[in-house]
DNA sequence: AGGGAAACCCGAACGC
DNA sequence: TGCGTTCGGGTTTCCC
């Protein structure tokens, strides 16, 4: 169904078999919304978001970034889950879940439920979609993106590494958990500049992001905390949460640090800064 | 331009 | 046992 290649746990939501039933949207119609938590709507204001979207039908459910989009009638749905959001396609009986947040009622008396305990997920309703998704960079999972144009994108940045790969401006998807693995199987230590990385060190670096990402879909994401159902990633990471633990490879303990606000883990010895 | 801090949230985990 | 505090996930905004 989509078209891109998937990013981490928003795969699950798209993949067949996943058991949400997102893919069984298109051709539906919407009846009504509820806004249960006026915030969770970015855009429009809720009252219009809410006219706006009645009687509208999916045409389709795909993703870029970390954004699912789903074009409608008229407008384009984009849902951004951010840390604690999950959607559930289900039964109009069934009843509301604790923190649900934002309710589509369908014409066929299915619903879409977006339940987010921390209330950080978004949803938007847009003519432009393009408005909030112009600026995501680029995917890391198509293969347009070569070894080549990836130490160029690297190197006209005077960044720390880590920062600069989390954001969606520069690369769209990669969140906290999947850069520190990624950096570990390159590495690479995320307070390395980027524009000083050789040719080399570039190719390992996207080869990892890709083989990170590809072993978050194949599990269906990494349920942290008691957040995600579903995924079983969590318990294949090899640095991130695992402080003071041993390395996989030379049995160094895990070391934390905080780089651009963010818990960061390494293995010193195998990521040496220089 | 880049980096740091704060804000938005909740509930788990921790300290006493 | 129970209470208060800390933490952290993604993103935006503000400030230096």
């Amino acid at each position: 169904m989509p078209e891109l290649p998937e990013v981490e746990t928003i795969a699950r939501f798209l993949r067949e078999g996943a058991g949400n039933g997102l893919a069984g949207l298109p051709g539906s119609r919407i009846e009504s919304c509820q806004v249960l938590w006026p915030r969770t709507i970015a855009s429009p204001a809720p009252d219009e978001f809410i006219r706006r979207i009645a009687g509208q039908r999916v045409e389709a459910v795909s993703r870029r970034g970390k954004f699912l989009v789903i074009p409608l009638s008229t407008d384009t749905l984009l849902i951004h889950l951010r840390m604690s959001g999950d959607l559930r396609v289900e039964s109009g009986a069934e009843p509301i879940r604790k923190h649900d947040r934002m309710i589509l009622n369908f014409a066929d008396n299915r619903r879409l439920a977006f339940n987010d305990t921390r209330k950080f997920g978004r949803a938007w309703l847009t003519a432009d979609p393009q408005e909030e998704l112009g600026n995501l960079g680029p995917e890391p999972l198509d293969p347009g993106l070569t070894t080549q144009r990836f130490h160029a994108m690297l190197t006209t940045h005077g960044r720390q590494l880590k920062p600069l790969l989390m954001d969606q401006t520069f690369l769209a998807g990669l969140g906290n958990i999947y850069t520190d693995e990624a950096l570990y199987l390159a590495r690479l230590h995320p307070l390395r500049q980027a524009g000083q990385l050789t040719m080399k060190e570039a190719a390992r670096l996207l080869d990892a992001i890709r083989s990170v990402l590809t072993e978050g879909i194949r599990r269906n994401g990494a349920s942290i905390d008691w957040v995600y159902r579903g995924g079983d990633f969590q318990n294949h990471f090899k640095v991130y949460g695992r402080t003071g633990e041993a390395c996989p490879e030379c049995g160094t303990p895990i070391q934390r640090l905080v780089v651009g606000q963010r818990g960061t883990h390494i293995c010193p010895k195998c990521q040496p800064i220089r």
